[in-house]
DNA sequence: GAGGATGTTTAGTGAGCGCTACAAAAATAC
DNA sequence: GTATTTTTGTAGCGCTCACTAAACATCCTC
């Protein structure tokens, strides 16, 4: 997990991983099946842990706005790099990857997240929920972006206390 | 240019830019000098050309205010997928790329974009430039992510919006 | 201890990578 | 019209990729 979070999909080999697991090869395809097999389930590992911004967030409890405001805080806190892992595994493991499997899990498991924000919303009673959600998604694709490239915790942060006011005004949450 | 915008550094092998380029290996290394060489020019291209949204938004005038948000408006036009590339090239071209010299082509790139908006709000006597400078750095980030993830322009167009208003409101840009 | 099932290792598969030595061909110079 | 330079194509360099056949080691059962 920490090996694809940290340089994507493509950029690790099954010698990396097998190596860094202490196996060899063929003892990792009977483990995983394949190097899609692993990556599924260090998506799911990391979206169960400290990956899940959103969850983290809503856990805390308050209003609508207040819970998207701090999944937004959250992810300017997780995102920056540490252990040389930043940004979100699910929002940028595979992005550019060639590998269709990856790339298709990847794809699944990010549409799960941003149903799960819709859905939360919507059932707030709020009206434009899927632009709601459509917001946080985008706002936190470009922090995982830009914790990529390097951003540091302070400039995230700012942004996401920039997006959360905003988010609050322009869409009259509380 | 064409096939790094929509496949992504990596993904993208010499044989098949030559066979493009209606040549052979040996005469692209003759003209390019390496399959980075051939990035920087086509990253150059970009730049000069559609991919520059802020360019195109400064060169229609008016205030800080609504250059910044039409930069955002014209991403959302420019970065929905067409001919099967979608995002910025910039911003998205070498992202989990493991070649070094590309990545630091790509990061020069989007480090002067930055710095271009930075120095056009802070040439309008407008506090805080870096901070929104950096707001509209993450929002593109998140555009172009989510145009490769396949959102379509209505999505990127309703979150440009709302980006611009939030811009305009939380920084007081006239 | 013998036999069988399990799991790991060694060693490699074919394919693709960025890149290039070398020779054939085309263009230029005299 | 021959000689020289420049460009091009053929073929393959060493390397890494995801993945695996087959030999070997380990364990449990009897």
């Amino acid at each position: 997990m920490k090996l694809f979070h940290a340089r994507g999909y493509d950029a690790v080999g099954v010698a990396e991983l097998s190596s860094e697991l202490g196996i060899k090869p063929p003892s990792f395809y009977a483990a995983f099946g394949s190097k899609a097999g692993l990556f599924e389930r260090a998506l799911q590992r990391y979206a169960a842990g400290e990956g899940n911004v959103f969850a983290h967030a809503q856990a805390t409890g308050g209003n609508v706005g207040a819970v998207l405001e701090r999944t937004l805080l959250r992810a300017a806190h997780v995102y920056p790099r540490r252990d040389g892992a930043a940004g979100c595994l699910v929002l940028d493991g595979t992005r550019n990857s060639a590998d269709p499997e990856a790339s298709a899990l990847s794809a699944a498991a990010r549409k799960a997240s941003c149903a799960t924000i819709r859905d939360f919303v919507a059932a707030h009673a709020v009206v434009r929920a899927e632009e709601v959600a459509d917001f946080v998604m985008i706002a936190l694709l470009g922090m995982s972006a830009a914790a990529r490239d390097g951003a540091d915790e302070t400039t995230l942060r700012t942004f996401a206390e920039n997006a959360g006011r905003a988010l609050r005004r322009e869409f009259g949450l509380e």
